[in-house]
RNA sequence: GGUGGGGUGUCCGAGUGGUUGAAGGAGACGGUCUUGAAAACCGUUAUACCAGAAAUGGUAUCGUGAGUUCGAAUCUCACCCCCACCGCCA
């Protein structure tokens, strides 16, 4: 936990960090803060080195009235080093990762731009329902038990919708572990990227202080985060939190990279803040599983890792034929260790009466060595160790479920399944 | 939850107050030898930060933090983690 944005970067071109963090409407005084205090930090470290350095030498001299003295000043000074330090790292540690230059600027998710739009909507010959209407119909889902167990926010998932879920596993796994697919994918996607599969994992929930916080999600956003007060544990809002801090104070080997791995858990989420926002079904709700893609990769090759991961995601969406958008994310849209960001929204024509409208499925960052600097995650290059690159994409959220109901409700209420789902439930229709 | 043992460099492993950044071994890298390879032999092989254009110099680091001491990997305390056995348990 001892880096955050490089210093270096800081002490030599302090206008280009602001510039850059004001587009994520982070204060780019705390740049100004930071340079201030490090100066001081400086100083006073170098007077403490000065007193050790003379402190050594009384004490292999054996001159234990000198050292006596000077072990008096030496402890003023380290007073003094450790204020300065705690000055410096608080407004380090609140500079979040500034954006690649080419993100756009914006002042808020209005200015997200539409990359592009893929896949046909439908079209139905009645008047499209919501997804909660088709589900709760259906036995598919209940959130009214769920509120009576648990509260608001929370559901039963049943029926063919948890096999729905699985199979959508199933999917991604056959996906994710085939190299020829991989492959497949990068060419469409005309990238050169490795053909390396994903590594399955199913990860802790539940976890420290030091590996949440490690993760970047802590100085801004931790309301959102679910804490175990008496054990100080923290649940994960995503699997990523966990995945992460998995090679925490590791170096890797260059060999082994890029490390792929497709996680699977339970998400927790406190969704402060969102009162009276999407209150029904399971658009937004305390718990969810989601399958997430996680890559550690050299920092040349973090970019078009980033696409790559766009391109799965897009792939999975298109082989289930559900319409969706790409949104590039503007400045003021991205989390504190995101240096880019895309999302995919799913169409959903079900919603507002029946107009339908896209929602958010699918988020994919490049975090750079933001989190592999706080986390301490290396790799051996040929001139040394240095800060591994690592980066998120949701692989399958419930979210998509979603969108299977609308996008396939039949005018008899129930929904059809897609293709290349069919054959993991064994039919191909729900209802 | 109880009892006991332990955390040292890429890995294994020595080291209980004074050139110990740390013996020894393995691995890796470079070289000699060899037609090539292996073996053998020789050498190199931590990280971070600060100062410096650089060469280089300095400081810190033996789980983490605090303490004792002129001086700590070595002593004290707290915490974290791991292992073994018992208890409990899907």
């Amino acid at each position: 936990m001892e880096h955050m944005v490089d210093a270096k970067l800081l002490r030599e071109n302090p206008e280009k960090i602001k510039e850059g963090i004001a587009k994520k409407k982070a204060d780019p005084a705390l740049v100004d803060d930071f340079l201030r205090a490090d100066e001081e930090w400086r100083k006073a470290t170098a007077e403490l080195e000065a007193i050790r350095v003379a402190q050594k030498k009384a004490s292999a001299e054996r001159n234990i009235e000198e050292g006596k003295r000077l072990k008096g000043e030496e402890k003023i000074l380290e007073e003094k080093v450790g204020v300065a330090e705690v000055a410096r790292n608080s407004s380090w540690i609140k500079i979040p990762n500034p954006p690649f230059d080419w993100v756009i600027k914006g002042d808020s998710d209005a200015d997200n731009k539409v990359l592009r739009e893929v896949g046909e909507k439908p079209k139905f010959d009645f008047k499209p329902k919501d997804y909660v209407e088709i589900a709760e119909s259906l036995g598919l889902i209940d959130t009214e038990r769920a509120a009576k167990v648990s509260g608001s926010r929370f559901a039963y998932l049943k029926g063919d919708l948890v096999r729905l879920e699985f199979a959508l596993g199933q999917f991604l796994f056959e996906t994710v572990s085939s190299s020829e697919t991989l492959a497949k994918i990068a060419k469409d996607a005309g990238l050169e990227v490795s053909d390396k599969t994903f590594i399955p994992v199913l990860p802790p929930v539940l976890i420290k202080k030091e590996a949440m916080a490690g993760m970047g999600y802590m100085e801004r956003g931790g309301d959102e985060i679910y804490r175990l007060e008496k054990d100080d544990m923290y649940l994960v809002g995503t699997s990523e939190q966990s995945i992460g801090p998995m090679h925490s104070g590791e170096i890797l080997d260059a060999k082994e990279l890029p490390l792929r791995y497709v996680g699977f858990s339970t998400c927790f989420r406190r969704e402060a803040g969102s009162y009276g926002k999407d209150t029904k079904g399971i658009l937004r709700v305390h718990q969810f599983n989601k399958f997430e893609m996680f890559s550690f990769i050299e920092p040349e090759k973090s970019e078009a890792e980033h696409k790559f991961l766009l391109a799965i995601e897009e792939y999975l969406m298109k082989e289930l034929g559900i319409p969706y958008h790409v949104l590039d994310i503007c400045g003021a849209d991205l989390g504190d260790p995101a240096a880019a960001k895309w999302d995919i929204e799913a169409w959903l024509p079900g919603q507002k009466g029946g107009e339908g409208e896209y929602r958010e499925t699918h988020s994919t960052s490049n975090t750079t060595d933001f989190q592999a600097r706080r986390l301490n995650i290396k790799y051996k290059s040929a001139d040394g160790a240095k800060f591994i690159h690592m980066l998120n994409g949701t692989a399958f959220s419930e979210r998509p479920l979603i969108a299977i109901i609308e996008n396939f409700q039949t005018a008899e209420g129930k929904i059809k399944i897609p293709k290349i789902l069919q054959k993991y439930l064994g039919k191909e229709e729900v209802g």
